[in-house]
DNA sequence: CAAATAACATACCGATCGTTATCGTAACGA
DNA sequence: TCGTTACGATAACGATCGGTATGTTATTTG
C-alpha cells in the first residue's frame, strides 16, 4: 500500500558511493550526496538511514562492485599469482576513474571536504618533495655505480615512498613496531645491488 | 610596548602539532586546539594566523623536529643505506608515540574528527579482513610448498598490503598508471620462490 | 602619573553540519 | 470513490564550525 518510490535505490547508492569514494566520509556533505543522487535529503534518510548507515551500504556496494578481484585472486594456484593479480587489478582500480582515484577504503579517511583542498595540496606537495629528493639521490647512486645500470631511480623512489605510505597507514591502523620492521626488512630485501656487490640482500632482514 | 605574551609560542606550536598529527586538519577543531595549547582562541589567531597558517607552521615544525632523519639519510654513501636509514627511522617515528601514530603528512588527510571514529573503525576492520585473507592464503601456499619454508605469511601479507596502501595514496596524489605499474612490478620482483622454481623474479618486471 | 598599546577572556558572528517535522500529494487496498 | 499510506519537497532544528568584535587587564613609554 501507499505511494511507490520514484527513484531507483541502486542507482542512488551507486551515486553516493562515488561521492564517498572521492571525498571520504566527513568530506561528503548531504549537499554533495543529494546533488549526486538527484534526490532530496529525506529520501536518502528513508532509503538508507543516517549518514553512517549510508556509508556502510556504500562500502558494501564498493566491495562487490569493484573489489571482486580479491576473491578471484585468492583462488589462484600460487601465492605469487595471488599477489600479481591483486597488484595488477589494484593499479587499474586506483587509476581507472579520474573522478575518484585511489581506493575508497583508504580515501574514506584520507580525502576531505572541498575547502580543505588547499591543505591537501600542501601535503601532496610535501610528499612529492620527499620523493623528488629520493629520486635525485638514487640517480646520483646510479651515476656513481652504486646502483646497477638496469635500476630505475624513479621506480625505486616511488617504491620506497609507497612502502612508507603503507607503513604509515598500517601504524594508524594499530600495527606493532615488529610488524612494521618486518615489512621494512622485506622491502629492503629486494633492493638492487651492483654486480660486484657481495650478497643480493635477501639476508638483509637483520 | 604593551602587555607581554603569557604563553610560550613554541610550546603551543608543539601542542597543536600533536593535535593535527592525531586528528588531521579538518578533524582538529579549535576546541581541541585551544584545549591542547592551554590558550584561548584569539591567542592562537594572534600567534599563528588562521587555521590553515597554523597547520602550515605545525607541518614545518614536524619536519624539523621529527623528520630530520631524511637529510641524514640522503647524505649516506650508498642508496641502500639511504633506504635502510629512512625505513628504520620511519618505523620508529610511526610507532613511537601512542597518542599520535603514523605520519603527520599522511594522517593530515587520513585522520578525522572524533565523531567519525566509528567510521574509521569500520575501514580499519575492512583493511584487517583483507590482510587476514591474504595471510591465510599465504599460509596455505607455504603448506603446499608454493612458498619456501623461510617465508613468513604474516610478513608477506603485511608487505603486500603496505604496497597497496602506498599505491592508493599515490593514486590520490595524482600518480600515473605507469608509475603504479612500475611500483607493483618492483614489489613483485622480491616475491619469494621455492628452491625448485625457475627464476628468482628480478625479471618479473614484465 | 597618565597615555598608549597589546594580550587577555568572554561572548558572539554567520555559515554549515547532520537530522527531522511538516505538509501537500500521489498511489495503493477496499 | 474513499481512507490509508508513504513519498517528495520545503524549511527549520540544535549543534558546531572557523573566525572576530569587545571590554578588561597588564605592561611599556612619554
Amino acid at each position: 500500500m501507499g505511494r511507490h518510490r520514484e527513484f531507483d535505490i541502486d542507482t542512488a547508492l551507486d551515486a553516493v558511493t562515488c561521492v564517498f569514494w572521492r571525498k571520504g566520509y566527513e568530506g561528503a556533505s548531504y549537499a554533495d550526496l543529494t546533488a549526486a543522487a538527484g534526490v532530496e535529503r529525506p529520501a536518502l534518510y528513508s532509503a538508507f538511514g543516517n549518514k553512517e548507515a549510508m556509508f556502510r551500504k556504500a562500502l558494501a556496494h564498493y566491495y562487490e562492485r569493484h573489489l571482486e578481484y580479491i576473491p578471484e585472486a585468492l583462488a589462484l594456484p600460487t601465492s605469487r599469482e595471488v599477489a600479481a593479480h591483486i597488484l595488477e587489478n589494484a593499479v587499474d582500480l586506483n587509476t581507472r576513474f579520474p573522478e575518484h582515484t585511489g581506493c575508497m577504503v583508504i580515501n574514506g579517511v584520507l580525502a576531505g571536504s572541498d575547502d580543505a583542498e588547499p591543505i591537501r595540496q600542501i601535503l601532496v606537495e610535501a610528499r612529492a618533495v620527499a620523493e623528488a629528493q629520493l629520486r635525485e639521490r638514487f640517480a646520483r647512486a646510479k651515476a656513481e655505480g652504486d646502483l646497477p645500470e638496469t635500476a630505475s631511480p624513479e621506480t625505486l623512489a616511488a617504491f620506497l615512498m609507497a612502502i612508507l605510505h603503507g607503513m604509515a597507514v598500517q601504524a594508524k591502523a594499530g600495527f606493532s613496531r615488529e610488524t612494521l620492521k618486518a615489512v621494512a626488512a622485506h622491502a629492503l630485501s629486494s633492493w638492487p645491488v651492483r654486480a660486484s656487490s657481495p650478497s643480493a640482500g635477501v639476508a638483509a632482514a637483520r
